[in-house]
DNA sequence: CACCGTAGTCGAACACGTTCAAAAAGCTCT
DNA sequence: AGAGCTTTTTGAACGTGTTCGACTACGGTG
């Protein structure tokens, strides 16, 4: 995709993806064009596609540069929190929060990732890496946790909670209340939900769906792209 | 939207329906142009922007269609079946076959229906119509079935599982194994784990929990755009 | 120093979805 | 039949994302 290769080019780069940022946070994604974008970076047009194939890959670059503020966001919450529901309840406010300037470009954000053909599609081969890293930081919230889980339940647990997170983004996206309260309170209730049915997994009555379900994430899992 | 008042302009719409549907068949729903839709309906470019607002309410119209063929093809399954989890079996697999000629291109409609400020979002106003029909195809289900459930769980339930639905959808558009089997056992596993645990609900141990989560479905279907 | 290849830059052009004002056709009265 | 209205149809625009071939700048090599 975009590999600059000089220090120039680096700067070049960065001045588009400064000026896309700051466009799209206060324009929105639709309206800002591409024009708009390399006037402001000070680059001609066709420059700007030398370094992003389309105006959807700003949003990748947009994507990445989330995921480290998040983590960034987490780091404080892993380490303090140790109940499985407070350190669920912590990330997923803070990716939340982190992604909250952006909530306007979200949309368009979310329905370029969501297609099963784009690169970008969280499911997929190429983005293979990112997800297990995202999948690894609920791995971190299961394992830091003081809660006693069976093994098979730890081991796909942060897998659920990943597809968990992604609900949780859809609803924050669509989510117009103010504050984003309306997100906040899902976070809450459904995160105290899946701690308590986690919980309660050991009773006899829920043994047979328990096995069940995870034997059908194991199944679909195994299919996956990768691992 | 698209009221044709005269039967010469009814016709006109159905041709370029019909010539949108076969397009997007043929060669997906990126690649076919508006223009490509006005040519082979025979009509000017003008014309389709009479009848259609713009490109994405032709999917609209293709959601519309689809919705009558997967109710014909509920129909026998409702009629027959009186288990729970029999009739939101058959209910999804319906759906899936109903679909599956629209596989290819169902990534695309997706992801352009999936952007929370396309008209077309199945949360927003402009699809409420849609949404309640759909919804109270499940409330079919539910209904028509020899399952005991507490009113408040009734009440609530054929909203949870047209979420669900869209939820499989989603893994069917994703699906790339022979004969979407994937889905299909999916929808056997998952259909049958939602049943028993709704049945389950009643144990004293789940009540609080079926409590708040039923309280948070409330709040949050009041604050929709509508019922 | 002269040469050359590569990274970077440019802007004109293309195809697309969409808009619009005006023409054409159809309908309903008198 | 004609007048006045609505519905339908048209084709030429416009702005957008994207492509492309040509140009420039620079760093290493003989």
């Amino acid at each position: 995709m975009a590999a600059p290769a000089t220090s120039k080019g680096e700067a070049t780069r960065a001045a588009i993806f400064g000026a896309a940022l700051e466009l799209f946070r206060t324009h929105g994604y639709e309206a800002t064009t591409m024009r708009a974008i390399a006037e402001r970076a000070g680059v001609s047009l066709g420059s700007s596609y030398h370094y992003f194939p389309s105006k959807e890959h700003l949003i990748l670059a947009l994507y990445h540069h989330l995921h480290v503020l998040h983590r960034e966001a987490c780091a404080p919450v892993l380490a303090r929190e140790r109940s499985l529901a407070a350190r669920l309840r912590g990330v997923l406010r803070a990716i939340v929060m982190t992604c909250e300037p952006f909530h306007e470009v979200s949309g368009s954000l979310f329905s370029t990732v969501a297609d099963p053909r784009s690169p970008l599609n969280p499911f997929g081969a190429e983005s293979a890496a990112m997800r297990r890293e995202v999948i690894g930081l609920y791995a971190e919230v299961v394992r830091g946790s003081d809660a006693k889980l069976p093994a098979e339940v730890a081991a796909e647990l942060p897998r659920l909670l990943w597809l968990y997170q992604m609900g949780v983004l859809y609803f924050w996206i669509m989510d117009a209340s103010p504050g984003r309260l309306q997100t906040l309170e899902l976070i809450d209730e459904t995160a105290d939900l899946i701690v308590r049915l986690v919980g309660l997994a050991n009773l006899p009555l829920l043994r047979q769906s328990r096995r069940r379900a995870l034997a059908l994430v194991r199944a679909i899992a195994g299919n996956a792209p990768d691992n």
